[in-house]
RNA sequence: GGGGGCGUAGCUCAAUUGGUCAGAGUGCCGGACUGUCGAUCCGGAGGUUGCGGGUUCGAGUCCCGUCGCCCUCGCCA
């Protein structure tokens, strides 16, 4: 070993190690030079410990000490001291000892970090993403890349044990209709022929299942060419389930248990079983949304019939055009909400297609609102009981068409309950949502299309209304939805060649497309394909979750910007000409 | 493609209606200091106000364009 390897971490050392000589490798978090001594706060991965230079302890090493800078990379060896009473830090695991220097080797130097390592101050996510490696070496991001590594062992544990077997697919890929946009990668041994990275090993999985592997899973990367948002990547990582001989209970129950494990060893977070289990037109009224944020209530409630024949021109012209009219009630906010607010709720509302925004608030024997003369004093007695409204609440409003209503106040529902910190730190609402319609009609297509994927069974019972009723066919598909996020989703699948061609018929592809595009899985489900369902949990979304993030990039090693790009890399970039004429792309 | 926010010293931010507004904290550099741990004290350097153009006697501030980052709608089976 050479003589600067090291005997010990930074994190490590407690007072029981006293009177040890140590070697300490790691980076100068921070320095205090007392002209006499040198206190250095010595860090890596595992924490930090204080190391005490003294000129009387060699006037050399003591000299160096005093050039050391933050960020430079050192290997120090001296003795495990107590620390003299009255200075030790409890802030620190190392706190009650320090490492009293005999010798010092710079390892490396460092040119001064254009942020500081050793502070929490936000800095410009810009500066960050360019220098991710001294990002990287912030104890915040460690500790949460740290946390998904041993998410991920949980992952391989937890479906080791259930009898699970790990099958990797393929990234080279065909490309298939439907579905996100796909990353391309151009064929150089056939000219004119393209692969695609995979959105989702979502065919291979089922074929596995033919192939008999049961219970399948992977830790599997995927790719979508689509804009990104603060919850999505570019490439992003699923835990993906297939299973053999089940229904839906069985795919929810494994992910279930799954849940309890991680949620409790990494969180100490007790989630009691089963979720609930709420079906797509109960969230979609009472929410607006099929992944409602179920933390706090707020829930949005109908009152069409109420208000229809009111003298308020606003909700009859909405009734008459075959609108509907709803509300939400926030408790005990009327007085926080001033005119100005008001009106800043009512712009929030129109970013997602409203109109306006009506609002009344709720005195003891009045409402206060400029709609208030419009409304007969019946009908605001009903009002007060449907929203079960006190004094002090307030009620705000929506007409339009369905879509618009439950998007603006499934919005403003959100907003709201952050502006007025209804959500406790810490806190999981995680429910299933189920009863999802297998087909939705695209209006700018003109046709029927699969709402989960094409091969999403339908109900049993709803089959024989597949061509006649489409709209009105359920599918056999749950979305796991934890704090208003979508953490996954998965299906029980058709594993019949008759229902496939028939989904896949009604959603535009005849016998000839489907053929060319999905042949192999339609050949295989001819083989003997087994009952089989699965699901694929977003990993990402689960690390920011448990981290309490607000953005999936900080639970990733590598993110990339909105506009895709890879700031410290500086991918994507233009390729040598010659790379293009290999693939007959110049 | 649309809407919104941000861009001033390495970093985080400030600068009334256009008029000593080129500033603070921190970091950095130098000096002092033997028990600090957000060390302290003294001194110093550091700016094309993202970039380009325009209006004006005068622009960090107003206008137009453009670039970058973030949030969002569309999009994401």
């Amino acid at each position: 070993m050479a003589q600067w390897q090291r005997t010990h971490t930074c994190g490590q050392l407690r007072s029981s190690d006293a009177g040890k000589t140590v070697t300490l490798c790691g980076w100068v978090h921070a320095y205090r030079d007392h002209g006499g001594l040198v206190f250095v706060d010595l860090r890596d991965r595992y924490g930090l410990t204080q190391v005490v230079f003294d000129p009387s302890a060699g006037a050399a090493m003591h000299a160096l000490a005093r050039e050391l800078r933050t960020e430079w990379v050192v290997s120090v060896t001296g003795t495990v001291t107590l620390r003299p009473e009255g200075t030790r830090n409890p802030k620190l695991a190392t706190g009650d000892i320090e490492v009293r220097a005999q010798s010092l080797e710079i390892l490396n130097r460092a040119d001064t970090p254009p942020f500081e390592i050793s502070s929490d101050e936000a800095v410009h996510e810009e500066v960050r993403l360019r220098y991710r490696y001294l990002d990287l070496r912030r104890p915040a991001l460690q500790q949460v890349l740290i946390l998904r590594h041993r998410l991920n062992k949980i992952v391989h544990r937890y479906f080791d044990e259930s009898g699970f077997i790990e099958v990797e697919t393929p990234m080279l890929g065909r490309s298939t209709p439907e579905g996100a946009r796909d990353y391309l990668v151009p064929s150089r041994l056939h000219r004119g022929c393209w692969y695609a990275l995979p959105q989702s090993p979502q065919l291979y999985k089922q074929i596995l299942m033919v192939a008999g592997f049961d219970r399948y899973y992977q830790i599997a990367r995927c790719l979508r060419d689509e804009d990104l948002r603060a919850d999505r990547q570019p490439e992003f990582t699923q835990l993906d389930i297939e299973m053999s001989f089940v229904e839906m209970q069985d795919v929810m129950q494994v992910i279930e248990g799954f849940l309890v494990r991680v949620f409790g060893e990494l969180l100490g977070y007790n989630i009691s079983l089963p979720l609930p289990r709420l079906s797509y037109n109960e969230v979609m009224r009472k929410y607006g949304t099929d992944k409602p944020d179920l933390r706090f209530g707020m829930e949005i409630v109908d009152i069409t019939d109420l208000v229809s024949n009111t003298e308020f021109r606003v909700f009859r012209q909405a009734v008459e055009q075959g609108g509907i009219i709803r509300g939400i009630c926030v408790r005990q906010s009327a007085d926080r909400y001033s005119r100005k607010r008001l009106e800043e709720l009512e712009e929030f509302a129109k970013r997602y297609g409203a109109k306006g925004l009506a609002w009344l608030k709720v005195e003891v024997d009045k409402f206060s609102s400029p709609i208030e003369k419009f409304i007969p004093a019946g009908v605001q007695q009903s009002l007060r009981e449907r929203f079960q409204a006190q004094p002090g609440d307030m009620l705000l409003f929506v007409a339009d068409s369905e879509k618009i209503v439950c998007d603006s106040l499934a919005a403003l529902r959100n907003h709201l309950a952050a502006e007025l910190g209804l959500i406790r730190p810490g806190q999981f609402a995680l429910a299933w949502v189920i009863d999802f319609p297998l087909l939705v009609w695209d209006e700018e297509e003109n046709r029927w299309v699969a709402n989960h994927h094409p091969f999403t069974s339908p109900v049993d019972e709803d089959l024989p209304y597949l061509e006649t009723k489409p709209g009105t066919v359920r599918a056999k598909a749950y979305d796991l939805v934890v704090n208003g996020y979508e953490l996954g989703g998965g299906s029980i699948r058709i594993h019949r060649p008759e229902v496939q061609q028939r989904v896949f018929r009604m959603i535009g592809l005849d016998d000839e497309q489907a053929r060319k595009r999905f042949g192999f899985l339609l050949d295989a489900l001819r083989f003997g394909a087994p009952p089989h369902g699965g699901i694929a949990l977003g990993m990402d979304r689960l690390v920011m979750l448990l981290a309490g993030l607000s953005s999936i990039r900080d639970g990733i090693a590598f993110p990339k910007t909105q506009r895709a790009q890879d700031l410290m890399t500086g991918a994507p970039a233009p390729v040598d000409i010659k790379q293009l004429k290999e693939l007959g792309l110049a």
